[in-house]
RNA sequence: GCCCUCAUCGUCUAGCCCGGCUUAGGACGCCAGCUUCUCAAGCUGGAAACGCCGGUUCAAAUCCGGCUGAGGGCACCA
């Protein structure tokens, strides 16, 4: 198999994405073997908007896709650039919808060399059919009434402006093709009849456009969802007909939900754009994308888009369906997360602090993104509790003590809200630790008080504020457990039963804030 | 209903093509321990799978057949 990959130099693919809905996370992952593939051998990933349907299609949705691929770093070397715009490559248009001069003759031959017909059923009849041949135990299919209409009374319902379609005169033949990931698969097209393959001479529907495009696109290797495993032998037919050389297919297996059917909205969030904006990277989006349906064949699972490259081949592709695991995604993204650098992660995290109303830009005609990720200038905010200032390098801190906690951008603002707040709202027996009674911890927080009253500004910083702490921890504990000290500390400036070290909260805060909220413990122990 | 495709831990998968090296390996998740004020991260350990039945063979997760199960497709959608 790896020659018939190799013996075309430099492969065309493509992905063909119809804009009637945001981006699908399915065709993200076709998207991105495509791309794979194409670089790994030096080749060309194309970009084609399959917009026949003009009911459902919609620019905004074209707008998704292209944003969509450009942010997970799937750049296409031909097709539209942008929403609305023309395009890069020389075989375009590369939207359907522009392209209905080329279908035309293609159309038109079919039709002339007797190799498609009108028809004039209605849906009625059709419908008719189905029903019939599903009760008798055979596929639904056309069963062909007007494949045989003489020209004359074609020409006169034509005249008499019957509606019609135009439907593929079927060989009705085993059809066998060479799948690059399945093998060898065959099938019998007399199951599908005389298929619909354009609604008039202009306008083709997806099956035989998809043929006349990946023909003049010079497309060399098809490879898309095993979904469209069905719609290969249609295809091949085709191609036949036009006297055309078929392109090499590989069929990806399909992403399941956890219940094992095919991913879908019922699912869960299925559009790229909802992972986004839950905070998800695109590294981790990338390197979760490659493994379904494909591994190296090595234990190291972390990979880059480049490095996805290097290894890259349809050979090592999966047979069988995928199950989205969400969870191995946080992970990922986890991973991912933990790996950014520290300025290029708070930007990322300032949006999801702004939407969360803590903090707003500090000139309120800045408009801050509602798209999420995009790029944010650093500066100065205004909490919005307080009024207070907070420069970027503040928040960089507080993100930094947290970044090997967060798992998707969307959690930081529930995990550093405290820093923005004046009160903390919580019970008073969360202070509490194990069998700690109110007066130890109310001794815990004096002696605190105390400690930290005495060292000065100039020290205030983590490793100061812990030795001391420790120190008095252990002294405060008979039985060694400096829970008892440190415990209602941290509770005291989170107001959080989790959090990071009070230590460096503590930094974070300063001086004042700290002294500041643990008075007010003490105030709520005595309440 | 008909056609096509697929089948290793809960999930993603290695191994299968070229049978013995497999007490079936890794990852996520789960459990336990270490570290530790908490959470997380990190480290260590653990539970966890060859769908079933036949055949071929000295030997089968690996080859063959059947069964079962799962998924996909059957539009004037793509």
């Amino acid at each position: 198999m790896a020659d018939l990959e190799l013996k075309i130099a430099r492969p065309r693919v493509r992905i063909a994405p119809s804009p009637t809905g945001p981006l699908h996370i399915g065709t993200a992952r076709t998207a991105l073997f495509n791309y794979l593939f194409a670089k790994k051998h030096n080749g060309v990933f194309i970009l084609r908007i399959e917009d026949t349907d003009l009911e459902r299609s919609k620019k905004e949705w074209e707008k998704d896709i292209i944003e969509g691929l450009k942010w997970l770093g799937l750049m296409w070397d031909e097709g539209p650039v942008a929403e609305g715009e023309g395009y890069i490559g020389n075989y375009g248009p590369y939207r359907q919808s522009e392209r209905k001069e080329i279908y035309k003759k293609y159309i038109q031959k079919l039709l002339d060399e007797g190799k498609a017909y009108y028809c004039f059923c209605s849906e009625e009849e059709l419908e008719a059919k189905r029903q019939y041949f599903m009760s008798i135990g055979q596929p639904p299919r056309y069963n062909g009434k007007c494949r045989n209409l003489s020209e004359k009374e074609v020409k006169e319902y034509l005249e008499a402006k019957k509606p019609y379609v135009i439907r593929f005169k079927n060989p009705n033949k085993k059809v066998v093709f060479n799948d690059l990931i399945h093998g060898k698969i065959e099938s019998d097209s007399s199951e599908f009849g005389d298929i619909v393959i354009a609604k008039d001479e202009n306008t083709p529907l997806y099956n035989l456009a998809a043929v006349i495009d990946d023909f003049e696109m010079k497309i060399t290797h098809v490879i898309r969802g095993e979904d469209h495993i069905p719609n290969t032998p249609k295809q091949i037919l085709l191609y036949e007909a036009l006297g055309l050389k078929p392109p090499q297919f590989a069929h990806l297996p399909l992403i399941l939900g956890p219940d094992r059917s095919k991913l879908s909205k019922r699912h869960g969030a299925v559009a790229l754009r909802e992972y986004r904006k839950e905070g998800f990277l695109p590294e981790a989006l990338i390197n979760f994308m490659a493994f379904l349906g494909w591994n190296p064949d090595k234990e190291r699972e972390i990979y880059s888009l480049n490095s996805l490259i290097k290894e890259f081949s349809l050979e090592r592709c999966q047979k069988s369906p995928a199950v989205f695991n969400k969870r191995k995604l946080i992970w990922f993204n986890g991973f991912y997360i933990r790996q950014k650098n520290i300025d290029k992660l708070t930007n990322l995290c300032l949006p999801y602090l702004i939407e969360a109303e803590l903090i707003k830009p500090k000139i309120e005609s800045d408009k801050y993104p509602p798209v999420f990720g995009g790029e944010i200038i650093r500066q100065s905010f205004i909490i919005q509790e307080t009024g207070e200032i907070v420069e970027f390098e503040k928040i960089k801190k507080m993100i930094a003590i947290y970044q090997e906690r967060l798992r998707v951008l969307s959690e930081i603002p529930e995990l550093i809200d405290f820093f923005f707040k004046k009160d903390l709202n919580y019970k008073k027996e969360l202070l509490k630790w194990k069998d700690a009674e109110e007066k130890n911890i109310l001794e815990a927080l004096e002696r605190a008080e105390e400690t930290l009253q005495k060292i000065e500004e100039k020290d205030w910083n983590a490793e100061n504020l812990k030795n001391m702490l420790v120190k008095e921890a252990e002294k405060f504990s008979k039985v060694g457990d400096r829970g008892y000290f440190l415990w209602p500390i941290r509770v005291a400036l989170t107001g959080k039963e989790a959090s990071a070290p009070p230590f460096e909260i503590a930094e974070i805060l300063g001086k004042e804030k700290t002294l500041e909220r643990i008075k007010k413990a003490k105030n709520l122990l005595q309440s």
